[in-house]
DNA sequence: TTAGACCTGTGTCTAAGACACAGGTCAAGC
DNA sequence: GCTTGACCTGTGTCTTAGACACAGGTCTAA
């Protein structure tokens, strides 16, 4: 199988399976021309890693995890706590997000009835410069 | 004034200075010694830019954004359509935060009650390969 | 004058691929 | 057999917004 042949199978890009060949995630036999052939066990390592991703792992988890199950061990206890550590970075940047979206949306609708104004020596844009957002009761 | 003085004057580092400067956001003049010399106009940019940055422009919107009122033009139109199209991302991404979110909580809850398995010639880690998340009814 | 503490600019590194590009492959047509 | 063109390949570079490393400069106290 070649690179994009693989790619398309799983529904993911060529430039994906390059980067995680790459990285050793997956590890093709070299054909005769130079192109990297995967096996079906590259097709299955592959569908592993693309689930893991979805799940918020990152691809260094993913290594991890990896190495951890080539050694025969259960990656089980591992994957349990990286999850632990990923789904408490995702609750916190969701926060941020939330708050920072509330704030994008408060200045885009204040915005919108402020009138343009011309730059000053000490001021380049009084929107920005003079928003605030209204906390919330 | 010095790069980590106008920083921390502004409660930011001294690297986050260093790079706007890269960027010639932040035009300082060279000290005899070789050492960027920040003045009071760069003072109140960068004070404009950390606001910028904190409503989510990005730190190409807000050159861009500089540029317009260094020509004397009203930023105000393009500050209104750049938080547009910033809005819409932090929305996509919101979106998508918090379907991570209720994917990866409802894996761990899951995988807490599991047991630990060893890997097998086709299968990494059952928590991850047979997960599937019980849809919001 | 010298020691040490602190500060500086420059260069490199990060995540997870996307993109550019020079060259190789392969089937169709002659 | 040869050639054309379409498509594919691997490698290298680029992206964000800074953080970090580091060699060397500055500055204060002794």
């Amino acid at each position: 199988m070649k690179v994009t042949e693989l790619a398309k199978s799983l529904g993911t890009t060529a430039d994906t399976v390059r980067y995680y060949t790459r990285l050793e995630l997956l590890k093709p036999a070299k054909s005769v021309n130079g192109y990297k052939s995967y096996s079906n066990k590259e097709v299955s390592r592959l569908k592993f890693i693309l689930s893991a991703r979805n799940l918020g792992f990152s691809v260094a988890d993913i290594k991890q995890i990896l190495n951890e199950s080539e050694d025969g061990k259960s990656a089980c206890p591992l994957v349990r706590s990286l999850i632990k550590e990923r789904l408490e970075e995702t609750e916190k940047q969701f926060q941020a997000m939330l708050a920072l979206r509330g704030k994008m949306s408060s200045a885009l609708s204040q915005w919108e009835e402020m009138e343009d104004k011309a730059p000053t020596a000490n001021m380049v844009c009084h929107l920005i410069e003079n928003f605030e957002q209204i906390k919330k009761a």
